[in-house]
DNA sequence: AACATGAATAGAAGAACGTCAATACAACCT
DNA sequence: AGGTTGTATTGACGTTCTTCTATTCATGTT
């Protein structure tokens, strides 16, 4: 039970097969996985806590928690789709367990809908200075 | 029946209640619900074909649905959600109906997810060149 | 006016989702 | 070792989602 799931993105993507439509089934699939983790009110406000913190500490579970009036099970369980996304990363230290943004993702995400009149296609992930 | 949705999101967004939380419950709300529309791999293919038209033109939707292996009411269903949730815009030109992008959408995402480190607040729409 | 075609709506069935209480697991501290 | 605190998992329940068939609406044509 110690596995730790794998993202689904891939960011060094290799196309599935770039036929002639934009934007491919199996690409549509993995892009979907990730949008519908953001389609959901507590898990974009978890993010938004989760990015607010510096980068390499990450944030603790112990303060996203405490934010929300949910069941702790209910924040641990959104976390868990954040991370099985690719989102976000995951550590335990010590007795607490931390967070943190993969900005790749994000990014991703973003270059892909800033030229939605362009290329929707493959794209090996943003660049940005 | 006549009744044109309107889209959720209002691009001259005047803040809900810029509290201390970045993003506000409201507009985690208002904004997860756009990314729940693009949570689905059939409405994403859809944008795709969307985007990939141009702007003014707008696609038809008797071209939209043969691309997939759906019924038509499904698609037609997809392109409702595509279009309550702002993304899309429609419009019925005789006896076909065409949509196209919204862009001002999209870049709102964008731009959100661009910079996940610095501001997740309320942001009055990109204001790209 | 009747008909044909493109698109939207209504209603239903099955799967997926969000939430909780209860429990299990992990690490620390006597 | 036993107890305490932080986090994850399990199982259940009600809601929402995706898809379909059948039907209705809208427009143009004969």
């Amino acid at each position: 039970m110690s596995k730790q799931e794998l993202p689904i993105v891939q960011t060094t993507s290799c196309c599935t097969s770039p036929q002639s439509a934009p934007l491919g089934e199996g690409q549509a699939v993995e892009l979907a996985a990730i949008f519908k983790a953001l389609g959901d009110p507590v898990r974009l406000r978890l993010l938004s806590l989760i990015a607010a913190a510096e980068a390499d500490k990450g944030v603790c579970v112990c303060e996203l928690t405490p934010a929300f009036e949910l069941s702790q099970p209910t924040i641990s369980h959104h976390l868990k789709l954040l991370r099985q996304a690719g989102l976000v990363g995951s550590e335990r230290r010590g007795t607490w367990v931390y967070y943190w943004l993969r900005p790749e993702v994000t990014d991703r995400l973003a270059s892909l809908l800033a030229r939605p009149a362009n290329e929707w296609q493959a794209e090996p992930a943003a660049q940005a200075s």
